[in-house]
DNA sequence: CAGAATCCAGCTCGATACTG
DNA sequence: CAGTATCGAGCTGGATTCTG
């Protein structure tokens, strides 16, 4: 890395920021398997609010990681589908999700026994 | 994936929680080269406050990412060395490393075409 | 040097109500 | 159905001060 690979800038923080929000990850590995309505997305994702859903939506449209199509039947009906860039990114993120698979029981028991030192007074 | 694929409890979301924290991966970048000292740390780190260093120091060491290790000096030295399995970690973030560096400017361009439209009413 | 503790400004996000 | 607008509680994180 060069000197400036820790500054704000960098795109690896860039795309950190992105996945840093679970709703547009989620939404992203919905999507991956066809489009989906609003509605639909707000029932299937556990605890997104309508607010949180909406402004996600509006940002990985902007990302050009997944489009928006308003189809005019009344009332008004709106696809969501993931773009071949989004593709990409729902792929790469899975290689996370291999590693949590892998190795966050080994995260979780550290972390039980961190606590229980502690809690043991240090 | 399964039904409860997008409950707060999955894997993968625990990750993710993890490296939401910028401090975390760059933390976990840095010390990929050898062990550092904290204030070393803090030195290298563009932005980070002491009380952010501190907090994500005592998490990476909670998760076993990275150990800590006091040097009986006058004044104390601390050592902050990265695991094994922190090791594997960083070598995954990396994976959206590689995906920023192909991507991001894809993402860039379209952000100021999508922010052109709307500036033009749309 | 390596932190812990306190205080507080700012942002996030859920809840609620309203619209085309 | 698919949103927007507004308000407020709560968490986040910077600045500052103090310690072994």
């Amino acid at each position: 890395m060069g000197p400036n690979a820790y500054a704000a800038t960098c795109p690896t923080r860039l795309v950190l920021d992105r996945i840093a929000d679970k709703w547009a990850v989620l939404v992203l590995g919905l999507l991956l398997d066809g489009p989906v309505r609003f509605n639909q997305l707000r029932r299937t994702i556990e605890g997104v609010s309508q607010k949180m859903l909406s402004q996600t939506l509006k940002s990985l449209e902007r990302d050009d990681l997944v489009t928006r199509k308003a189809i005019a039947t009344v009332p008004v009906t709106v696809e969501y589908s993931i773009t071949s860039l989004g593709k990409t990114l729902a792929v790469t993120v899975d290689s996370l999700r291999i590693w949590a698979e892998a190795h966050m029981e080994s995260v979780q028991d550290a972390q039980q026994r961190y606590d229980a030192r502690k809690a043991a007074g240090l």
